[in-house]
DNA sequence: AAAATATAGTTGCATAATACAACTATTATG
DNA sequence: CATAATAGTTGTATTATGCAACTATATTTT
């Protein structure tokens, strides 16, 4: 019992601090480059995927389709995303960079590696690898656990 | 150079990661027993310090002040919390459960060991603490290059 | 002590994110 | 072919959010 209670008070911790470190990824705040998190990883995606259909971003972005769409629309009227009817499934939009899309893409990427080189940088020494491994592991471990419990539904 | 680049890549899938798996805290969805992630905060903070102050709320939940007024409005009309002057400094108010609100805190408590007990149980075992630990300074570390760099403002 | 400054908290305002339900169009399956 | 499933959009309503302006109180400076 006294383990269980000690897991708890660690675990709602480390969700509190999640809480508190990610708000530098919260949406409506611009991230690098007048680009919001979401932005950026929609255009990470698109940029890395040929092909990419706007189904494939509701798992990335972990949200409803409707959301999608919407995320998705500044970045169509500012014109760096390309939407087009897929060929092989006329239902389905295939997205793809504008000239400015990949120029933006870019920009902003150099941007987040100053911040990235950041963090890496207040890592222990020798010790980036492990903890970002950890970390991964700690992802999917509250993956799962939402998956069967849905997250206290 | 190669190797700012493979962190780079891995701390952007670090941090979609932690964006999905960090939707189950999701503000407007019920986290447990009907209340948000937050308003458990909230809560939590409350019941483990006597006298805590709205003002200690900014930082916790790392939102601008008024967010702070506004996050604990739903609570304060439901009467799970109550508001009173501070007498050492008339301008704070001090908040404190009342019987419903204790009721509530435990009874969304023991449904969070639930979730917790479950993401615990996913850690590779006899490597839970070493895991969180490593959260914990990844999140540091985080905070920190949010800290000196604003996080690309 | 008076004046200037800072802090605690609220409210007006505007905006972004979000889900759900209903809808169209298309594809897949019985 | 009929039914069900999928891709995507839009209507609607709600929550979260920050900034700026404001009141009231406390602290600091002169």
């Amino acid at each position: 019992m006294k383990k269980t209670k000690d897991n708890q008070v660690e675990l709602i911790d480390v969700f509190v601090g999640l809480a508190q470190a990610t708000r530098c990824c919260r949406q409506d705040t611009a991230f690098c480059g007048g680009v919001t998190f979401h932005q950026f990883v929609i255009l990470d995606a698109v940029a890395k995927n040929k092909e990419l259909k706007i189904s494939d971003l509701h798992s990335l972005l972990a949200v409803e389709k409707s959301t999608t769409t919407r995320l998705l629309n500044p970045l169509l009227a500012k014109g760096l995303l390309n939407k087009a009817k897929s060929i092989s499934d006329s239902r389905a939009f295939v997205l793809k960079l504008t000239k400015n899309g990949r120029e933006t893409h870019h920009r902003v990427q150099t941007c987040l590696e100053d911040f990235f080189s950041k963090v890496a940088g207040n890592l222990p020494a020798g010790q980036q690898e492990i903890i970002l491994q950890a970390v991964q592991t700690f992802i999917s471990a509250i993956k799962n656990a939402s998956g069967t419990f849905n997250c206290c539904s």
